[in-house]
DNA sequence: TCCAGAGATGAATCCACCC
DNA sequence: GGGGTGGATTCATCTCTGG
């Protein structure tokens, strides 16, 4: 169901006590106004959302919270996601509504992303609060692997309290130990890395603060069941009510802009979930370096460069990064694939010098001269790290 | 200089404009009276925190903060260390004392730690909120490395903006790229993923709540520079102090307990800081186990332990991981020495069941038996994965 | 001195194309 | 066709300028 509309009226149409699970992202306190247009300009997003003051804002919150208590069932729990110049008065309007017994966690939501100028350090995570109804809530707990540096032997033997009362592994009379029966693994942390929405991703609709579905579906999960009712009061371009079709919740959502209302209809008919490669290999699988590259690197003091074959790295100039690529001659290329490979992974960009550090050299490659056209386009043979640092200084230039 | 007392009086004695780092961890606002007592049982350290209300509490702190406002420069920071039942109200006194345009960061500090069996997500987060003075304040930039999905050649590259005023990378009339002068790196960010201070770690001086010294250095590194004054007004075992005199800063230390005191003073003169190896080689420098094994216990639907040349991983039983221990029997191992490392592993711990996963046979070893003496310590001999499969049920009863 | 608005910023990561 | 990499796009931005 979707209704459009302010949702402290909308709301009032919807039973009590009918809801299992409610996710808001509510306009931001913020006084400017915000807009965004699609990527090929047909449409422009906008949040006219001024207040007057901070407790306006607390105010408007606070009347929608209360309308979205009635609603939710007495096992039902509300996710709110925060803004960071207002999140400390929305927990007190949740602790109001909802009662400080109730808050469950302060999530983290950390993410990569890209910097900007600002002093001070990059704003890179944003906080969800988990309230719950009453005592009696749903949750299923999610188990995580162990981290690798746990002593899994230990934690599988039963415990005993000493005459201080601390606790400590029990060992029975032979020295030996005594088991439990099963662990079922970490339970799910309360900071969810999850990579930001990439400009790029298909699921990606041009509405500003568009969420990752990832995001949505792990509140899902862990705070309903399948057949339950999950409500969006400010559903904008309907992420929420996209997660909870694919995992099979019923949805209300609510907006009051018309637009937001049309974009989540043609999403629901056709949800798009990014394929993250990033999710989906873990970001190890990124780094194709082989430990000695990294170390010879390090010894030139060059920033490495992962995802490219024919770069290695850039040096680096009063600990700035400066454009001159260094390519290492691996133990299986000749010199002549290790020219190719720099050159050929140069060619759009002019770099004025490009850097080959040459590691060994076989029998038929004594002899070898480099050719002038590598020459004039920058190229410059280094034969080994000692000479590197004799030259440094003049290969800093350019 | 170290004090004793409350801080409220003892900060009068502190020149206004002289501080120009401020780091507070006060008491938590708990109704309950903490109290640990150090690994040898010889001290007990206690806190009687306990206010009314919030709100006597949040005056408590308030009253603190004006008299830290006072003696800060104005080019000084201040560093608030919340307790995540009050953090909302420790910001709203924050904003009240520093003012909201002074907020400068909400700090996660992000860790792992030893689960529990409470119904929700895990708690492993704490969060530390960073204030100037005023606009004008001093913030010394980190910068990290790149991550290894980032394009690095392109970054390189300088900007226009087209027709519609969106930015896009710039090409010269030849196709090729212009490149700008230097790139210093990703900026930090404002989640700190930091080790939580391991229980046994040399570090510990047995005092409740303190903080890895490499958690206050970050701090300090980007807030203050060396000769500068740092402040703690709840120094409790000094944690503080040992940073700030490590990295050559000058230091106050006030606490209103003589024995904190006391510990403080002697952690100042012999200051020992843990050598993570957790923090230097970086997480996954623990993992040890090659692809093929994590995918022979992927198909074996077992949990992958690390950390351990005899254990490989243990089963799962209805989703639940059981302590029946698993070594693959790797492509340089025989089966002797297989078998030899999976019980030396499992010594002390007497599980019913050990299970030697045979991958692969040697002509020596085609005659191999199992001495009746290894059957009854109950290892069990599994030659290839389909067997296991076969057997699976029978080596899941224990 | 303050505020609004223009202009500069800068890396993450998905997509699409190319061997 | 599948792995690799060049390119596109983003900002509930951030800073700075000018009135």
């Amino acid at each position: 169901m979707i209704l459009q509309g302010d949702c402290k009226l909308e709301l009032k149409k919807i039973d009590n006590e009918s809801v299992d699970l409610i996710y808001l992202d509510p306009p931001f306190f913020t006084q400017k106004k915000q807009s965004l247009k699609t990527r090929d300009n047909s449409k422009e997003y906008s949040f006219d959302d001024t207040w007057e003051n901070i407790s306006d804002y607390k105010y408007y919150i606070q009347d929608r919270l209360i309308e979205c208590k009635r609603v939710l069932k007495k096992t039902g729990n509300i996710f709110l996601h925060c803004d960071r110049s207002a999140s400390h008065h929305l927990r007190i309007a949740l602790d109001e509504v909802f009662g400080i017994d109730n808050f469950q966690s302060e999530i983290v939501w950390s993410y990569k992303r890209w910097s900007n100028a600002k002093k001070g350090l990059l704003n890179s995570h944003q906080i969800i609060f988990f309230y719950s109804k009453t005592g009696n809530f749903k949750f299923n707990n999610i188990y995580e692997g162990y981290s690798a540096t746990t002593n899994i032997d230990q934690i599988f033997q039963k415990r005993v309290r000493d005459e201080n009362g601390k606790t400590k592994y029990k060992n029975n009379e032979n020295g030996d130990f005594e088991l439990v029966a099963e662990k079922k693994g970490v339970p799910l942390s309360d900071v969810w890395e999850i990579p930001y929405l990439n400009p790029k991703a298909k699921e990606r609709v041009g509405y500003p603060t568009q969420k990752p579905i990832i995001l949505l579906e792990r509140i899902i999960e862990i705070a309903s069941n399948e057949g339950d009712v999950v409500l969006d009061p400010f559903c904008g371009s309907g992420t929420t009510l996209v997660a909870a079709k694919l995992l099979n919740r019923k949805y209300i959502g609510i907006d009051a802009s018309k637009d937001a209302i049309q974009l989540t209809k043609a999403r629901l008919e056709n949800p798009i979930k990014s394929e993250s490669q990033l999710l989906q290999n873990g970001k190890d699988s990124y780094l194709n370096q082989d430990e000695e590259v990294i170390e010879i690197l390090r010894q030139i003091n060059a920033v490495p460069v992962q995802r490219n074959k024919g770069i290695d790295g850039f040096l680096r100039l009063n600990g700035a990064m400066v454009p001159i690529p260094v390519k290492i001659q691996k133990g299986s290329e000749t010199i002549d694939e290790a020219i190719r490979y720099l050159i050929k992974a140069c060619q759009t960009n002019n770099y004025t010098k490009k850097i080959l550090l040459k590691t060994h050299s076989r029998q038929n490659q004594l002899l070898f001269e480099l050719p002038a056209q590598r020459r004039e386009e920058g190229l410059i043979i280094v034969e080994g790290i000692e000479k590197f640092h004799q030259m440094e200084e003049s290969l800093l230039t350019f």
